[in-house]
DNA sequence: TATATTTACGTAACCAGTTACATAATTAAT
DNA sequence: ATTAATTATGTAACTGGTTACGTAAATATA
């Protein structure tokens, strides 16, 4: 079984289901051993009713990580045997009340030199190794309920993504790509204006010559997100950002948040002060960016276009 | 789900069929986001292939460690999926011999990346813990490779069942236990002779007045085994050890052994350079015992008894 | 060369869990 | 007081594995 010493840890899974079947597959023989007539599969089941008081089934599964219809399947199996008694709740007529009966509770006292001689068993495996399984479980088991393993795994790939973009200046090369991007969005959801025709056939004249600034996300090398800083004639602001656009294409990748984080760098290195922008609070995900990237909410700023009804700045 | 605070480690096998059951519940997700159309159960199976060679069914079944009937299955649903052929193997009829298509290999190209992040998703939870997981594992794996959990079980309930037999000088009380105990396994293998009622009648003549030596083992204050030394008049020989015996009901205690140790240090504190015993090899169990406690078979002793047909010494 | 043993592998039945669904009882909300 | 939502439970069907068993082919042995 050489397989898990190429595969790696991509194979966890796997893995442990195999440790836990070698651990399980001796257990009837242990009980045997100690001749208790119980089939190990109760044992969580028989563990907790020994305590004394009667559980409902949903009781049960919850506190020993089962679903209920195994508990129920379990109980029945016990009731068969004569090891738990069932009795329905006089107050609550859903509720199954099961409790251990007189030959269950027998088993408690039998059982109790197995339960040392196991816990000794494994305390003396574990002093034989130089990891801690118990405590290694109890670590993911809480990091996988903070975050599950999917979680994990999309950080990765979102990172490993990210690290594929690169952010570079605007070139003439990119005009193209400039415009298709910003008609896509706006003419999904708005209707293109007379303004937006001007800066997206002629950046150069428009943005750039006018102290502004355009930055291209390249993705594979091939333009995937724009995002142009506007030199604003405003005692307030410096720059507005604007014409930022994703390719719904390359979702996923945190080419907004990369370009976004990129454009505040460079307004910061023009010196600015407070970056304004424009919005609609339809682009949902756009509005969380800007969020994320520090833009509040300010009002009473006038806009020349129809489709504003949202405006926010951010503060460097 | 505070079953495993207080149960302990005697549920490791639940809890980690549970931890299992948690990194494995996401993995068909995964597999979808990497826009990948593979069954996770698949995976072990489609890994070992992936190397490229053609492999028979058993021979994947013995690399990922499943029963060969599983990978049976298991190819045969990749075989609708087209994503592996079948081929009979010429020159040996049985065989089937097994490898990707096509359609399989391009999925080699395009999985890539999602072991990298995986991996990476493994080693950052990793990361996020004190303890080893994987290492714990392979820990585990080698030292139950070694010795079942059944037998690291079975050592903890002798060694605690040993610890409760004590080994104590015969007094005038015992002579009926000394008596029972002989009784009972003479009898029901050979046929009391004349020697044998002279010594478990009379001890205190036959045997501790002729400078014999006779020890009893007692479980919870029962005495349960009994073992005597009986001075010889022999040139080579100081003392014979003879009439021993334990009950059958306290077996696995470890009660010949705790015996038979205490006998030999009886012996070697009275100034005995050998101890001499017979027996006969029908009582494969005493033999063993013996050969344990360091007797080895000699020839050519003259004995009284019909039923020996081998001789023992232990040089001390 | 005939016969016994071993090996490869498919099928069937089982096992210990799950999810999906139906039903009845209780509780909350209008 | 209805009605809607939630809770407790059982049943059915599924899942990912297993063991048991039968058959055919290959190999070892007398």
């Amino acid at each position: 079984m050489s397989f898990f010493d190429t595969v790696g840890k991509f194979a966890v899974g796997s893995r442990l289901r195999l440790l836990t079947e070698k651990i399980t597959e001796d257990a009837a023989q242990i009980y045997n051993m100690y001749g208790i007539d119980m089939n190990p599969k109760w044992f969580p089941v028989f563990y907790v009713l020994s305590r004394g008081e009667a559980m409902t089934i949903t009781a049960i599964a919850k506190e020993i990580g089962h679903s209920h219809p195994s508990v129920s399947k379990i109980i029945s199996e016990m009731v068969d045997k004569g090891l738990v008694k069932e009795k329905k709740d006089k107050t609550d007529g859903r509720r199954n009340m099961v409790s251990l009966s007189p030959k269950g509770k027998e088993i408690t006292g039998k059982i109790e030199e197995q339960y040392t001689d196991v816990r000794n068993a494994i305390e003396a495996i574990s002093a034989n190794t130089r990891h801690d399984l118990w405590n290694a479980i109890a670590e993911w088991e809480f990091l996988l309920e903070q975050k599950s393993l999917l979680r994990w795994v999309q950080e990765q790939k979102k990172e490993r993504e990210s690290r594929k973009v690169k952010i570079v200046d605007y070139q003439p090369a990119y005009q193209q790509a400039f415009k298709d991007l910003n008609v896509e969005w706006i003419s999904t959801y708005f209707r293109m204006e007379e303004a937006d025709y001007k800066a997206l056939d002629h950046p150069q004249e428009y943005i750039l010559d006018n102290g502004g600034h355009i930055l291209v996300a390249l993705y594979d090398d091939v333009p995937m997100g724009v995002c142009a800083l506007i030199k604003m004639k405003d005692p307030e602001y410096d720059y507005e950002l604007a014409k930022m656009a994703v390719s719904p294409a390359a979702q996923g990748k945190s080419i907004g948040w990369l370009l976004g984080n990129a454009i505040l760098e460079k307004a910061r290195a023009l010196g600015a002060k407070k970056v304004y922008l424009e919005s609609n609070t339809v682009l949902k995900p756009a509005i969380n960016l800007y969020h994320k990237l520090g833009f509040e909410k300010i009002v009473g700023h006038p806009s020349p276009y129809e489709r504003c009804n949202i405006q926010m700045e951010r503060v460097l």
